[in-house]
DNA sequence: AAACTAAGTTTCACATAATGAAACCAGTTT
DNA sequence: AAACTGGTTTCATTATGTGAAACTTAGTTT
């Protein structure tokens, strides 16, 4: 029949999930339908089951549907658990302070890139709003420095899912560009953003690597062409690498969560 | 047979999910197992189809599952979309700023109380670590003035579903204590958390209410005993109602969410 | 090295649960 | 009042999920 899910129901019921979230506004249930290729009372089904496991909100006044608060809740901890935010924090912490300017820790999932943490650059901070986040792989700093260490077929496979849109008229928007760019930060260790994804906008990022070579996720520092430029930013290069590879240290050691104590600290 | 969940094989899969998730660390197949109701095959299948998913990750190495990734792109969408946080945000920032201590936002989910957004006292934030972070509904400021608020029968139900647990010697441990306590509560207008849920730990809070009285959420300021007292956390009542008012302007206006600009800024 | 054991994975007959065409039920519009 | 449009319900058909039992490793013991 039709290419559907794979998974059964289940993964049916998530890609319901994720077209309702992929909106990124209230939707109605003629909306979603139009965007299914399920058939209506199935569709109907997947969101009232969905709604009922809170992992959907509907709002009766209006009849529309939003990702819902169990899914908050379940973040937290995969948050908490499968990222590199936790051993990452004090270190971001310190190059915030150091470096003043805005600075993200990415992974990357799939073939984007997944906003982890951040630190704005004075302003204290609103995060989560960030974090969880996805952004393109090809046009951000972060992106282009972990598909260059990714081995040579992950790449290809990611790359054959990028869709080149050209965000501005620096974004490298053909796959042999993207090529030939990796190919540069495999040669130099760390990569930069030159207004490719906005205007004005530039970074200087850092892959974090395993030990073994193994691409764990990426840091960068972002500012603003007004502020500075790219060999301004090119002076973070040193602190970005000790940072990063504190962070592969913790994150190698810290590999066996032996039963930390869950909450230390009440909220 | 045996109570379940309803809501079919998604329902189950999902409960699967909160099974792993409420561990808290990274977990084996088998010690899942022992807490699942499910037989040993189903339950195989269900962390496969959820592996599949994103919705956990395993770790082949130590062969142990977490909760996944998918889980932190969705929950953006729902924090952004599904709670008061975005609404909040700036009086959230404007309210740390003025009082200096470590501010709390957070909504009723189920009987819990559900974190969504947090400004720490000085150090710039390390946030999205405690948004999603749930807690005990009876025994927090936030808590306890949101119960307060809810209509007679809705608390009711809630009540029966607290545990009381005495975290410290001033926890409220009956139900009987807790609506005395909420009928203060509402009398008031706010309430307070006098050492409750930990030694030390003492805070002020207000609920923030529909025009029509219905509860949004509530708002906290935080500190401790060896800085300030009830008597001083009291001198932020008219701050903590002003931004509460504003929080319920805003939200009642912004209900229509009006097609906004999905991405104005990029990350 | 043969005999246990425990943890994880696969099989397969069976029963349950998901499916979706069609019908139905408001409201709205013509 | 007839013809839409958006949402909800029914129900026979069928696909899917189910779990006892069997199997496969890998790790211990005798």
């Amino acid at each position: 029949m039709g290419r559907v899910t794979g998974d059964g129901t289940v993964g049916k019921a998530l890609e319901v999930l994720d077209q309702v979230a992929a909106f990124g506004r209230p939707v109605r249930f003629s909306e979603i339908l139009a965007q299914s290729d399920f058939p209506k009372p199935t569709l109907y089904r997947f969101l009232q089951t969905l709604t009922n496991q809170q992992m959907l909100a509907y709002d009766p006044e209006r009849q529309t549907y939003t990702p819902g608060l169990r899914l908050v809740r379940l973040a937290h901890t995969a948050w908490d658990q499968s990222t590199l935010a936790p051993v990452a924090r004090p270190h971001l912490d310190a190059l915030s302070k150091a470096v003043g300017e805005t600075v993200h820790l990415a992974q990357l999932d799939h073939a984007q890139v997944l906003y982890i943490d951040k630190r704005n650059a004075n302003n204290p901070v609103q995060m989560y709003s960030q974090a969880g986040k996805v952004g393109p792989a090809y046009c951000t700093g972060v992106g282009k420095v972990m598909l260059a260490f990714l081995d040579q077929d992950a790449v290809e496979t990611v790359i054959e899912q990028q869709s080149f849109h050209g965000f501005t008229d620096h974004t490298l928007d053909s796959a042999d560009a993207l090529r030939a760019e990796l190919s540069d930060i495999r040669q130099n260790g760390y990569g930069f953003d030159r207004e490719e994804h906005e205007p004005g906008i530039i970074c200087v990022a850092m892959p974090i690597l395993t030990l073994a070579g193994r691409v764990l996720g990426a840091l960068s520092v972002t500012s603003t062409t007004s502020r500075t430029n790219l060999a301004g930013l090119e002076a973070y290069v040193p602190i970005l690498r000790e940072t990063a590879d504190k962070i592969t240290r913790d994150a190698q050691n810290w590999s066996f969560p032996d039963y930390q104590t869950k909450e230390t600290t009440g909220i």
